[in-house]
DNA sequence: AAGCGCGTTACGATAGGCGTAACTTGAAAG
DNA sequence: CTTTCAAGTTACGCCTATCGTAACGCGCTT
């Protein structure tokens, strides 16, 4: 068997396993058990009575043609988290404020697993927009999520970073020694600018949210096409992000 | 041991208590293991293991002084969930159209487990105004969300009306013939109005939203304080509702 | 100091639940 | 129309994951 970890009996597998399933059915909606069992790698029976399990409670929800989508018991359990989760609950009416002010999509991210994961975000009423969601991953090292890392202590932080870089696009940096340079910049200034590093065309601003002890817990951002930022829309950014970050900073208590 | 069920194993057990944890955790954010422990009517190891579990993957955040909440990850299910449930997805932007043209406060409610579920909503900006919750539920049997009663077999409506009527505020129907009648009046004239059954000074409108076979699959509903609603509001509310409702019933290929 | 209740650890016993193998069904292929 | 294949499902005996008991450490209260 595979046992990934020394594995101490002091986490139930089985549970394990099922949170895999339900993540693996939010990440692939109308997928069907075989689908399911071979991207675990387990066996069918295993993961049908799993399956079972979820859909009586309402997690999962089985259509007439054998395949699964999320249920209704997983919206509630997502509306009560979000109100749980005090970055979020927090952080959700400052990201429209500033959302609303620049009027482009603004983002909360945290670091989740060496990878930057978008937790919260407001997308304007405006025809083109960058589009966000929530539960997407980006890497650390593109674009001004950047910031993520730019506080961390130089030896985690050397240790986020992979030895090889994914390029997403021609302006992604992948030299780590570039890298860290750039990540010096950016603890200095106070936030990080990133032109087409993620997707080309696209502007991305972000700035740090700070705990009391000046340890970073979360990135707030704005994302916008670039044609139509000027070098004034992101000063004007930086500014909505700084005050931003620092009110949520506040409301949390520091 | 209390199984409740005959209980093949067909289903996973330790997931499904799992599941109770989780529903817990959200039920009573910032609770300790012992309490979870006693609601559910487990043993702190066993519960202990669950959430340790659930907190490696980010379901469930334990506080430094010991208490629990939901986490990160129980968010983005919840996102994915809401994109994934055909009717939450199609139903959020209509809910918020009719909300936005009352003024009052929306929801979408569904028959789970004998009772009304509210399972999305839309409040309007105004300082007072009807709180709606996702994931609250409600007897089916009290205010308008009669509805979802009505128009099920007489046989199986009888089922899902219990002996004796939860009483809510003094208006709410107690007498089983009563509603009965009242259901019978509902199906008729196709929505249901009540004045403060659920709870005193507030109006509610519900109308159902119909299956391509006339089956009941969930009703739209707009909740306002009496005081500011006149007959004529309650005639137009009942209006944009079945507007609503057919719409929804469009959407979702019918 | 003593007592209480919480979270936690250790460990041996047991039944929960796992995988193999076989069956059903329905669709695709020949 | 038969054959083949794969998906979903069921059955069941074995094994180990996981359960509960009991004990421990720790912080508060009395």
């Amino acid at each position: 068997m595979d046992k990934r970890q020394p594995s101490k009996t002091d986490t139930v597998q089985s549970v394990d396993v099922c949170i895999d399933v339900l993540l693996n059915v939010a990440k692939n909606p109308d997928i069907r058990l075989t689908e399911v069992a071979q991207n675990l790698g387990e066996t069918k029976p295993r993961i049908l009575r799993m399956l079972r399990t979820l859909e009586r409670r309402g997690l999962v929800r089985k259509s007439d043609t054998g395949t699964y989508r999320l249920g209704t018991t997983a919206i509630i359990l997502g509306t009560a988290a979000s109100t749980q989760v005090d970055l979020v609950r927090i952080a959700n009416p400052i990201l429209e404020e500033v959302g609303q002010k620049a009027n482009e999509t603004t983002q909360l991210r945290i670091i989740d697993n060496g990878e930057s994961l978008c937790i919260a975000k407001f997308e304007p009423m405006r025809d083109l927009r960058v589009q966000a969601m929530i539960g997407r991953r980006r890497p650390l090292t593109a674009g001004s999520y950047k910031v993520l890392l730019a506080y961390l202590h130089p030896q985690v932080q050397l240790q986020m970073i992979p030895e090889t870089l994914p390029r997403l696009t021609k302006r992604t940096i992948t030299d780590r020694g570039k890298l860290v340079a750039e990540l010096d910049k950016i603890r200095r200034q106070g936030f990080c600018v990133s032109y087409g590093e993620v997707s080309e065309q696209l502007v991305s601003v972000s700035v740090p949210v700070l705990a009391f002890d000046g340890s970073v817990i979360a990135a707030v951002n704005v994302g916008a096409p670039a044609f139509r930022t000027q070098k004034s829309d992101v000063d004007r950014f930086i500014v909505l992000l700084k005050e931003a970050s620092s009110k949520i900073s506040a409301r949390l208590g520091w």
